[in-house]
DNA sequence: AGTCATCATCTAGCGATGATAGATTATATT
DNA sequence: AATATAATCTATCATCGCTAGATGATGACT
């Protein structure tokens, strides 16, 4: 058995190797030059090799954004940890979600714009794709009722802030306070009158 | 002259062809089924012909993208002119801001996931590209002081809110209630303490 | 009218992609 | 040692964006 062990656990080292050297090219160059080719020139074995482990180059993609969303979940918890107060936890989760997105734009591309097989917000979601909503909606639920209401409003605000900025559709320079609106929207929505 | 005259006019219309073919294949096969062979067999000519007419397949995506931001313009400023009221203007605009981004997946796609060399939010950027900006402008500058800045963050949420909701990231049929929850903001944002 | 230059368009092909079929080598079992 | 199974490779497919070079049509000039 202890030959069965080894191997399966060079397979899933082999997996990783896969999917680290699609990240890193994706992060020094862009998606497009993440081929399958390059992918097996990276972790030295013939192209058809991948294709033992992932179905297609999408799926490869896909493995990525997981990890980008484990990435995102720790990135926000800490946040939301390291804050002093509701107030400034929510702040602090706004701005290191922009910073994550801007940071790592190859990764944030494969978690939200590159197309993937992966199911949100239904009964089979993934964990690791749950995880960073949860973080969320910890630090929004102090200011609100409908509290999955508003952390989806409020991830949808960030995102859009991000990807505007990102792709330069809004003047660079002014993300703070951008920020700082959508902040003080969640802060307000609490106690303002309904008319 | 006049022969000339006709052979620019057949050239325009050939553009026309062109962008028009790669709109009508995206909005009913994906993007991805919109292959340079493709729009040659559709407007019956060789493929070569094509790149007499743009330098490149972004640059076909590019101009379907311009015709989206105009018609995008013009249905945010039918909204704006067939509501009753500064608060229900903001409302109008922003579900047909979300229904446009919904209703036509493939132009939306082309006027912000795919890339293009489109400039944005710069002194040189096309009088189309600023138009919908301008018309967000107008309903959002009743309810802030910094317009700009309101209007792009405006601008962001509903990007984000129809990325995610298009995408299946949040949850199906609570989209008025995002929106609501967004115009609310804005109309907060007015009379709201800032501390 | 006939020659020539220019423009429009085509056929054919390049290098690259994602993906797969079928041969080949290594490993494990009897 | 012989055989079966698994792992891996070479070679290839169809398709992609794009382009070079040939071919045909059009117009200008002697």
């Amino acid at each position: 058995m202890t030959v069965t062990d080894r191997k399966i656990r060079e397979r899933a080292e082999r997996e990783d190797r896969i999917v680290a050297a699609a990240r890193a090219i994706a992060e020094s160059e862009g998606w497009e030059a993440v081929t399958i080719r390059r992918l097996a020139n990276e972790i030295e074995y013939s192209q058809p090799v991948l294709y033992s482990h992932f179905a297609s180059r999408d799926a490869i993609v896909a493995a990525v954004a997981v990890e980008g969303f484990k990435e995102l979940a720790a990135v926000l918890r800490a946040a939301a940890h390291a804050a002093d107060g509701q107030r400034d936890a929510l702040m602090k989760v706004a701005t290191s979600y922009f910073a994550f997105a801007l940071s790592r734009p190859a990764l944030y591309d494969a978690m939200f714009i590159l197309p993937t097989q992966l199911i949100f917000a239904e009964a089979e979601t993934r964990a690791e794709l749950r995880d960073g909503f949860e973080a969320i909606t910890a630090v929004v639920s102090p200011f609100c009722m409908d509290v999955e209401i508003v952390t989806e409003t409020f991830w949808a605000a960030l995102h859009g802030l991000a990807e505007l900025e990102r792709s330069g559709r809004v003047r660079p320079g002014m993300h703070e306070k951008r920020i700082a609106l959508v902040v003080q929207a969640i802060i307000n929505a609490e106690n303002a009158a309904p008319n």
